[in-house]
RNA sequence: GCCCCCAUCGUCUAGCGGCCUAGGACACCGCCCUUUCAAGGCGGCGGCACGGGUUCGAAUCCCGUUGGGGGCACCA
C-alpha cells in the first residue's frame, strides 16, 4: 500500500504535548513504513487560541522528534480556517440533500421539552423547513453506527442514542466534527490515526463522510496516556511539554523510544531500540488498547542508556548548554567522560562539574556534616601537606591520602570523604584523585585550607 | 443520567487455548566490583481484579460483577 496518507491534527496551544508527540510518531512510522505521505494540518478553527508561534513550535517540536523531511514525505502545514469556504459547501450540500436541516431551538427550550438537561436533541426541528438557525446533521433513529477500529476492533453505537448533531452555527460558521471531516476527505486521508478521546467523534464522522460522498477511513484509536492519578494527562497539573522535556536533556532519541513503547511494543524482549529497527515492525493491530502511564523515571532510564550510548565528542558537545561559555571546555574534556555514566538528563552535568570551575565548590551544610565525622582535621591537614610534594598523578594521589588516613586508622573510604567535600562541595560525584588532578595542586590546596578554617570557624 | 473504551508484577509490556512453575524492562531491595556516587555483573521481591461458564485443557474465548478511564457544547 503506497498511497497512505496519514495526517497530524493538533490545534495550535502554547505547548507541544508529548501525548500528541506519541500519536504524530505513531502515523509517522507508519508513513515510512509504507512509503506513505503524512500531513500536518492546523485545526485553527477556535480563533481564540491561535497565534502563529504556536504552529512554528508544533513544527519545531515535530522535527525535533524526527518528523519532517521527505522521507516520508511530510505535508504541509495545512490550516483549516483555510478550507472554511469548503466547509460551508459541505454544509450547504447537506442541506441541498436533506441530510442536514436548520434549527432555531435554544437551548433552553429543549431543556424544557425533554424535562432533561441530558436528553440530547429531540429532532424538533427536522420537518420545519427553516433556512435559518443552525444546522444539524440528520443522524438514523434507529440500528447502530459501526466504526471498525484498528487497535478497538469492531465498536458498535446505537444510533437512538446519537442526537442530530449541530455541524455549523447561527452565523454559519461550521464546527470541528464537520470541518475535520471534509478536510481529510479533501486531503486524501486513508487512516484516521488519533487519540481515544476522539472515538465518539468517530461515530458522528463514520456517519459524515457517506453522507459527504465518501468512504470513510481505516480508523485507528490509540489509548490516552495519563498520570499517577489514571487521568488524562492535563497541562494543567502534569509535566506534558515536550519542550520541557527537550530543555531539561532528554534526548529526542530516548524520547522517541519511550514514547513508541507507551501502547506499543516490538514483541520481543527488547526495549531500547532505534527508531529505524521499529518502523518495519510497527503495526496498528498490534497498539494496547489500555491507557498508559507516563513514567518519566523509565524515560530517564532510556535516556541515560542513550547518553552513555554517545561518542564522548558528542557527549561533550550535547552537554554545553547547560555549562557556562566562560568555563575552559578543555577542562571539561578531562572530566567529560567519567560525568556520561552519572547522569540521568544532560541538565545534571552542571552539578557534577561545577566544582572545576567556581572559585569555591557549593557546599551544603547536610553533606559537610556528613562528612566531617571522622577525624577531619587531622586527614585534612595531613593531605594538604602531602600535596606538596605527591607526584601528580591520580594513583600517586590515592596512595597518599591511603597513608594519610591509615596513620588516623581509617581506610579510603572513610578518609576521603572529608577532602571530596573539601573539594567539591559534595559527598557524592566524580572519582575523586582524576577530579583534583584536573583542580590542579595549588587549587586544591587551597581548598583545603578553607575547609580547615572553616572547620574551626 | 446516557454512550463508549479498558482490565497481566507498583509502572510499561510479552502472552493471541496446551511451550506459563506467567517472560522482559523501569522502579525497589540485596550481593559483587569499588575512593563517594554512578555504570556494569549476579540475585531477590512482585501480577493474570472477582464470579460464572465453554473446553480434555484458559492469562488467553463468552457472560456477569467490580474497578478504572474517555466522551456526551452553536469548543477543538
Amino acid at each position: 500500500m503506497t498511497d497512505l496518507r496519514v495526517r497530524f491534527a493538533p490545534s495550535p496551544t502554547g505547548m507541544f504535548h508529548v501525548g500528541g508527540a506519541r500519536t504524530a510518531l505513531f502515523n509517522w512510522a507508519l508513513a515510512e513504513q509504507t512509503g506513505g505521505r503524512f500531513v500536518l494540518r492546523i485545526e485553527d478553527t477556535d480563533a481564540t487560541r491561535n497565534r502563529p508561534e504556536w504552529t512554528e513550535g508544533i513544527i519545531s517540536a515535530l522535527d525535533w522528534i524526527g518528523i519532517n523531511g521527505t522521507n516520508p514525505v511530510f505535508e504541509g502545514p495545512y490550516f483549516q480556517s483555510a478550507y472554511e469556504p469548503q466547509h460551508r459547501e459541505a454544509v450547504a450540500k447537506l442541506l441541498a440533500g436533506g441530510g442536514a436541516y436548520h434549527c432555531d431551538c435554544t437551548r433552553e427550550q429543549l431543556v424544557a421539552r425533554t424535562g432533561s438537561e441530558h436528553k440530547g436533541y429531540d429532532g424538533h426541528c427536522r420537518e420545519r423547513g427553516l433556512t435559518e438557525g443552525a444546522v444539524r446533521f440528520r443522524t438514523p433513529d434507529e440500528g447502530v453506527t459501526v466504526v471498525e477500529d484498528l487497535v478497538r476492533g469492531r465498536v458498535e453505537f446505537p444510533n437512538d442514542a446519537q442526537e442530530d448533531f449541530v455541524i455549523a452555527r447561527t452565523d454559519g460558521s461550521p464546527l470541528y466534527v464537520l470541518a475535520n471531516a471534509v478536510d481529510d476527505i479533501t486531503q486524501g486521508i486513508t487512516h484516521v490515526v488519533r487519540g481515544e478521546e476522539h472515538l465518539g467523534n468517530a461515530a458522528k464522522q463514520q456517519l459524515l463522510w457517506p453522507a459527504l460522498g465518501a468512504v470513510p477511513p481505516v480508523w485507528a484509536h490509540l489509548p490516552v496516556i495519563v498520570n499517577e492519578q489514571r487521568k488524562k494527562l492535563s497541562k494543567r497539573r502534569d509535566k506534558v511539554a515536550l519542550e520541557d522535556y527537550r530543555a531539561e536533556g532528554y534526548l529526542a532519541e530516548a524520547m522517541v523510544n519511550y514514547l513508541m513503547l507507551l501502547g506499543w511494543g516490538p514483541g520481543d524482549d527488547r526495549e531500547i531500540m532505534p527508531w529505524s529497527e521499529m518502523v518495519p515492525l510497527f503495526r496498528l493491530e498490534d497498539v494496547n488498547s489500555s491507557s498508559a502511564f507516563f513514567d518519566e523515571k523509565k524515560l530517564r532510564a532510556f535516556n541515560g542508556e542513550y547518553i552513555r550510548a554517545l561518542p564522548i565528542e558528542t557527549f561533550e558537545e550535547r552537554c554545553l548548554p547547560y555549562l557556562d561559555p566562560s568555563w575552559d571546555r578543555e577542562r571539561f574534556s578531562k572530566v567529560a567522560a567519567l560525568a556520561q555514566t552519572r547522569i540521568g538528563v544532560l541538565s545534571e552535568i552542571r552539578q557534577n562539574v561545577d566544582f572545576l570551575f567556581l572559585p569555591e565548590p557549593v557546599f551544603d551544610q547536610a553533606s559537610w556534616d556528613k562528612a566531617m565525622k571522622n577525624s577531619p582535621r587531622e586527614i585534612l591537614s595531613g593531605y594538604l601537606e602531602r600535596l606538596d610534594t605527591v607526584s601528580w598523578d591520580p594513583e600517586s594521589l590515592k596512595v597518599a591520602l591511603e597513608e594519610v588516613g591509615a596513620a588516623h586508622g581509617l581506610k579510603l573510604g572513610k578518609a576521603q570523604a572529608p577532602v571530596r567535600v573539601a573539594v567539591t562541595g559534595r559527598t557524592v560525584g566524580l572519582p575523586l584523585f582524576e577530579s583534583i588532578e584536573v583542580l590542579g595542586r595549588e587549587r586544591s590546596q587551597d581548598r583545603l585550607r578553607a575547609a580547615l578554617s572553616r572547620l574551626d570557624g
